[in-house]
DNA sequence: TTTTGAGTTGTTCGA
DNA sequence: GTCGAACAACTCAAA
């Protein structure tokens, strides 16, 4: 019975421990680990750039760990899988479930077509700490609100599951599968664009696990506060690695959990269940990343400016603590936390343009691009998503930097043209008396650009554009 | 069915 | 400089 052949098909779980399909499937036979680029399934969500180049690496170090056995394939899943499972007489495959409505589509389809041929379909659960089907009001609908659902929903359910360990025994199986060489799947990009992101991160399950361990040690101690400030150490930059799986939501969850029970740790946890909102969203409304939650916004009168589209993502606003987080992800695939917000309110409120352009942009940058959290997160920086943020609330990126970035580390970092500016007229040149820009070697509209777009009018405008939402019918 | 309390992350203004 | 209130009502969750 060992001797037969089990697939296990990595997706969105590109680690060996804690990855309980993988350990089933150690159980039942000598494992064929492959992985499949399907962006043909994928479509308008197939991965972004950015993402692309980080998963190169992973399945590099997934490869290298599973002593190069794992097989690559491109193209659609189903075929390639149908096409396994006849040549090599596969009667059980094993993945861990996505949540992704294309995916659900697709696998759901995969498990009914390959059924048909007498092939047994096992799935997992490796991405979440908690099934979206499972967490639901008394009235067996979706929550829509965060508090609750993490209270109500998560926190009395039943606890996550315990990471398992590595399987003990891995027989991996030989032969010729007709795979294609990782090289060929055509991650990495042309341009050598991707050599910025590279000294930012270190990529991989083995990787993973020491940022956890690294955040524990350094940054968890400080996390309700310091997580506000872009240029501490305190938040996690594991979202990359959670977006991949080369570490389990539960790996971190246990973890933190097991390291005390202070207002810090609390908080973390609560991060990880806002993930598990933004999947249980998208899971209960696949129009998650492109329809407004709430449909009043259908009207809302989005301006079309490519040009000041093209500022915002190039970093050229003119607003510096917005300009170094647009730059921090075009060097580095990723911006703080605070700082997303900062950039999402100016893109979506100060320039009126659509929060969809912003989540396109995000998508093709940011190394933890994850059609959950970004599509959750744009609707909620717009007012339109479920939970959001009240439609007055507009950051103020002058005092979101002197509030956040004191020190100016953060944005003198991304923006060093402004370098010598003092603190006081860092995040507001525009403000600055002559002579100090002169000190300070900055040239308005010349090495600086000026400031595209007047803060106060136009926080009025964004004001004015949705009140009149309200007074609209429907 | 009705009622009640609550809701991630802000800004501005006036005392 | 600091502090509290106003901003605007609405939807959600649960009793």
């Amino acid at each position: 019975m060992k001797e037969q052949i089990v697939i296990h098909w990595f997706r969105q779980d590109l680690r060996v421990s804690d990855n309980p399909a993988l350990s089933a499937a150690a159980q039942q036979g000598r494992v064929l680990p492959i992985y499949i680029l399907d962006d043909e399934s994928a479509q308008e969500h197939s991965i972004g750039a950015a993402s692309r180049w980080w998963l190169y690496h992973s399945l590099k170090k997934l490869n290298h760990h599973l002593q190069g056995k794992l097989r690559f394939f491109r193209g659609n899943a189903e075929q390639v899988l149908t096409k396994l499972a006849i040549d090599f007489q596969v009667r059980n495959i094993y993945w861990n479930r996505c949540y992704e409505p294309w995916r659900v589509v697709r696998d759901q389809r995969i498990e009914e077509r390959l059924a048909d041929r007498g092939i047994r379909i096992e799935t997992h659960n490796g991405s979440l700490l908690w099934e979206p089907w499972q967490l639901l009001k008394s009235d067996q609908t979706p929550y829509k609100v965060f508090t609750p659902f993490y209270r109500k929903g998560c926190l009395s359910a039943e606890a996550p599951r315990t990471p398992l360990p590595e399987p003990e025994t891995l027989q991996l199986a030989q032969g010729n599968f007709s795979e294609v060489p990782l090289q060929e799947l055509g991650l990495l990009p042309t341009t050598g664009w991707e050599k910025s992101l590279l000294p930012h991160w270190q990529i991989g399950e083995t990787a993973a696990y020491d940022r956890l361990l690294a955040f524990l040690q350094k940054g968890l101690e400080d996390y309700k506060e310091g997580r506000n400030f872009p240029a501490k150490a305190n938040v996690s930059r594991m979202s990359p690695h959670l977006h991949f799986g080369e570490l389990s939501p539960n790996q971190a969850w246990h973890a933190i959990n097991r390291a005390g029970d202070d207002s810090n740790i609390e908080h973390f946890l609560s991060e990880l269940g806002w993930r598990e909102f933004s999947y249980s969203l998208l899971y209960h409304n696949p129009e998650l990343p492109k329809t407004n939650l709430q449909a009043k916004f259908d009207s809302f009168p989005w301006r079309s400016d490519p040009d000041a589209l093209a500022r915002w993502q190039q970093g050229q606003t003119g607003c510096p603590i917005v300009d170094a987080g647009m730059r921090e992800l075009w060097q580095t695939g990723y911006i703080h936390n605070r700082v997303r917000m900062i950039v999402g309110s100016f893109l979506v409120k100060n320039l009126l343009l659509d929060w969809r352009d912003g989540l396109a942009w995000f998508w093709d940058c940011l190394v933890d691009a994850d059609l959950a959290n970004n599509s959750a997160s744009w609707q909620w920086i717009a007012g339109c998503g479920a939970d959001a943020a009240p439609f007055f609330r507009i950051f103020n990126p002058v005092t979101q930097g002197q509030k956040f970035d004191s020190q100016g580390e953060y944005t003198r970092h991304y923006v060093p043209e402004l370098s010598k500016l003092p603190d006081k007229y860092l995040f507001c040149p525009w403000t600055t008396p002559k002579s100090v820009l002169q000190e300070s070697g900055v040239m308005l509209g010349e090495n600086y650009p000026e400031l595209m777009v007047d803060l106060k009018l136009s926080r009025e405008r964004a004001l004015d554009a949705f009140k009149a939402l309200k007074k609209a019918p429907g």
